[in-house]
DNA sequence: CCACGAGA
DNA sequence: TCTCGTGGG
């Protein structure tokens, strides 16, 4: 999922204060949703679930995220996927099957009592279904947040979003958004500033990647990149088997795209992949406002409906108003 | 993922 | 005060 680029992006990575991200973050809500959906999970990999076996980790995701992106002075806008590309097709059907199959391999993990195995099935088997959608929205609306329909791709339209200045970053674990032209891509924003890597525990820090230091670096045009990453597989095409980034820059660097593509993968129309990178559909037509919590309604949905305890929703609440009132609310809810 | 309490 | 483990729904 996403281009993998890690290999060619190191150098290009620099960690920053969550200071420095205060302002207009424009969130790629799908793969927020996932992040939460995957990770937030028992150890044996169910979900948290209402009483009536409902997935409610997106929302405690979501409620807790986003107090803590107010309290450090980030105001998030999440933008929705709309409808995919029609060369998306096979690689979403392949994400189906390979979804799919973690849930029957959960099943058995779980019969056979391999508690890690089932988990890591479980993790696999995320998937967001129209109501996660609407539930996310939902909660996302009670809180003041605005959310912003794309017409195709969320990150494309996140980084036209920042391309127009009407956001700050993109923020977003993939690096797809780049090759969209987002300026400005922030990955990590955790509060916790660890993870679980194979059982340690390390640290990881907000990291943020400029499109320009990029090309800069690597000598290539948007182009060249979104080529680069034809090679080594996106979200609308398979790479070439054994060709990860280092290889497929340097085949770029050298001019031998064209000629690699033509006989590796010779049946990849790459022409309309590239244009829908370079142009990808977009919309101008958002409000961005950001209105103050609305604290019952919030505690209808989550705990009323979702079985959430109220005393730990009021204390997240709690966070938020303290900070809506540091600035006067008309300023910041602006 | 995040919050919270236990224990150092 | 900080790290770690666990529960959350």
């Amino acid at each position: 999922m996403g281009v993998a680029f890690r290999d060619i992006l190191t150098e290009f990575r620099d960690t920053v204060g969550w200071e420095a991200l205060a302002g207009v973050a424009a969130v790629d809500a799908h793969n927020a949703l996932y992040q939460f959906l995957s990770i937030i999970r028992q150890p044996d990999g169910t979900p948290l679930m209402d009483q009536e076996g409902r997935t409610t980790s997106h929302l405690s995701g979501i409620l807790f995220r986003t107090a803590n992106f107010l309290e450090k002075g980030i105001r998030p806008v999440w933008v929705f996927d709309g409808t995919p590309p029609d060369f998306k097709q096979e690689t979403i059907e392949v994400r189906r099957a390979i979804r799919d199959r973690a849930g029957e391999r959960w099943q058995d993990a779980l019969e056979r009592g391999d508690i890690a195995e089932a988990y890591k099935q479980a993790r696999s088997s995320s998937r967001i279904d129209e109501n996660v959608i609407g539930t996310s929205q939902e909660l996302l609306s009670l809180l003041g947040i605005p959310c912003v329909q794309a017409p195709s791709e969320g990150e494309a339209q996140a980084a036209h979003m920042v391309e127009k200045g009407d956001a700050g970053y993109v923020v977003s674990q993939d690096y797809d958004t780049l090759l969209f032209g987002a300026p400005v891509l922030v990955r990590n924003l955790a509060v916790s500033g660890k993870r679980k890597v194979r059982g340690r525990t390390i640290s990881v820090y907000p990291e943020r990647i400029l499109l320009s230091d990029v090309l800069k670096g690597l000598a290539l045009t948007r182009s060249d990149l979104v080529r680069v990453a034809l090679l080594v597989g996106t979200d609308f095409n398979s790479g070439i088997k054994g060709v990860g980034a280092k290889t497929a820059l340097r085949m770029v660097q050298r001019g031998e795209f064209e000629q690699t593509m033509r006989e590796r993968l010779p049946d990849t129309e790459w022409e309309a992949i590239m244009e829908f990178f370079l142009a990808p559909p977009a919309t101008d037509s958002y409000s961005l406002h950001w209105n103050a919590p609305d604290r019952e309604g919030i505690i209808r949905m989550l705990c009323d409906r979702f079985d959430f305890s109220q005393e730990r929703i009021q204390k997240a609440l709690d966070s938020m108003g303290a900070k809506a009132g540091q600035k006067t609310l008309d300023s910041w809810f602006s």
